[in-house]
DNA sequence: CTTGCTGTTTGGTATGACCAAAAATGTGTA
DNA sequence: TACACATTTTTGGTCATACCAAACAGCAAG
């Protein structure tokens, strides 16, 4: 008859999904800043009335959502989400995916879609100080192709470069997150001067095209690049 | 054969990680195949040599990465992971994002970005049966004009075939993400038969476009169907 | 075969305890 | 005073136990 626990939370729903909202309220609303440390769990629990278990299983799943980060014996951080964070939500998810039979190929098909239209959209309407980008990116990677490592970072430089000139900080996150699933395959390729200098022609077409703003050039070269670049390593898979 | 109970987990790490990188791999190996569910926490408890709370931390964990489904007193049930699965646990990054100045914007833009390019690229190869069912959904569209509510549905069928005409799986699971995050949005504005009538009939320029093999006209008919709606929403945002 | 009841299973939560590492505090020396 | 070192307190990580309520499985009655 008497009810034994004596709460101020909605009952009916569970108990730590209404800590995780209220969390998640006051780090929208700035009360706990992008940085700042969460409350100690103990506090936690005395803030919404609810057991240690319930605050737990609140922050890690606030974890995985990307809104604090969280490490062994550490008070977890509290992240103000960007598109970044999305993407990081992901990648827990495309990691399976990958190694399901053609994930990377349906990623990488999808990758090589987007960059084409990136390219077409910046020969189109490309800014002076972005093509200066472009061209130093490209200087760049032309200077490291006696390095192999070296020019795997100039490459993928050259190419946030291309994501980086719609301004809009989605296209960029959408980048990294593409090479970070991206480059376990990657690293498999055997690399060599030789291929670097011929990744570097490809670099060299698809800048030329946008400089000179025709835009089914720079598509194209784009296309044919990144899909030798995979003809190049499907050979590293055991796919059909 | 035998089950190895020999649970000489790697201490140093997190025990909740250890369980979730381990059911992670039954999943993966197929063992807990997908619709089955997750075998009792008391069992986990027995089959790792770790804590029920440890248990419960990692199970939602595996479910905040979509790879089981939870449902208040019921037991979890397996997902196999599809590209929808990592959409899934972005939406809750990114459900903030939106509320960030810009942040519906920045989405909307990359939708307007990424669903030109893809009608162009339906410009150029769509298959007559895709053609054939763009044209089934703009037909369903133009006859839902009266009704608001089933013309919302048919928009949004009638972009969904756009997105199914590359054949990548990766384009639908976006398409589905979109609509899900920027529906909110969609709702608060007011509809009416004669606004239905307008889209419809920039559903129809994309269209005949696509028929016609005109990949610039596709483009920028979707973008200026796109862009249209955007400024017609735009007023009911706080923003500059 | 269906319907309805009942005991069992199982997830959700609470409580208390212990450990180890981090953070905070105190202390002695230069 | 300033700084390095030792000690106490805090705090996250884990374990064990217990209880409740809803889902589930089995069985009896219709």
């Amino acid at each position: 008859m008497s009810t034994q626990t004596s709460n101020l939370r909605p009952s009916g729903h569970r108990a730590a999904d209404f800590v995780v909202t209220a969390i998640e309220g006051r780090i929208a609303a700035g009360e706990l800043a992008d940085g700042a440390p969460l409350p100690p769990e103990r506090d936690l629990i005395e803030s919404y009335g609810v057991s240690r278990t319930v605050v737990r299983e609140a922050v890690a799943t606030l974890a995985s959502r990307g809104l604090v980060e969280t490490r062994p014996r550490f008070r977890p951080v509290v992240r103000r989400p960007g598109f970044d964070a999305a993407m990081a939500a992901a990648s827990g998810v495309v990691g399976h995916l990958l190694m399901q039979s053609g994930g990377v190929k349906n990623l990488y098909d999808t990758r090589i879609f987007l960059e084409a239209a990136l390219v077409r959209q910046a020969a189109l309407q490309a800014r002076k100080d972005d093509i200066e980008a472009l061209r130093r990116a490209l200087e760049a990677n032309g200077e490291a192709i006696p390095d192999s490592d070296a020019f795997y970072r100039t490459d993928v430089a050259f190419h946030a470069v291309l994501y980086e000139i719609p301004r809009n900080p989605v296209f960029p996150a959408i980048h990294r997150a593409f090479t970070g699933w991206l480059a376990p395959q990657w690293t498999r390729m055997p690399r060599s001067p030789e291929r670097n200098r011929m990744n570097f022609q490809r670099h060299s077409d698809i800048y030329n095209a946008i400089r000179d703003r025709d835009p089914d050039a720079a598509s194209d070269a784009l296309t044919a690049h990144l899909n030798a670049a995979w003809e190049y390593v499907r050979g590293t898979f055991d796919e059909a």
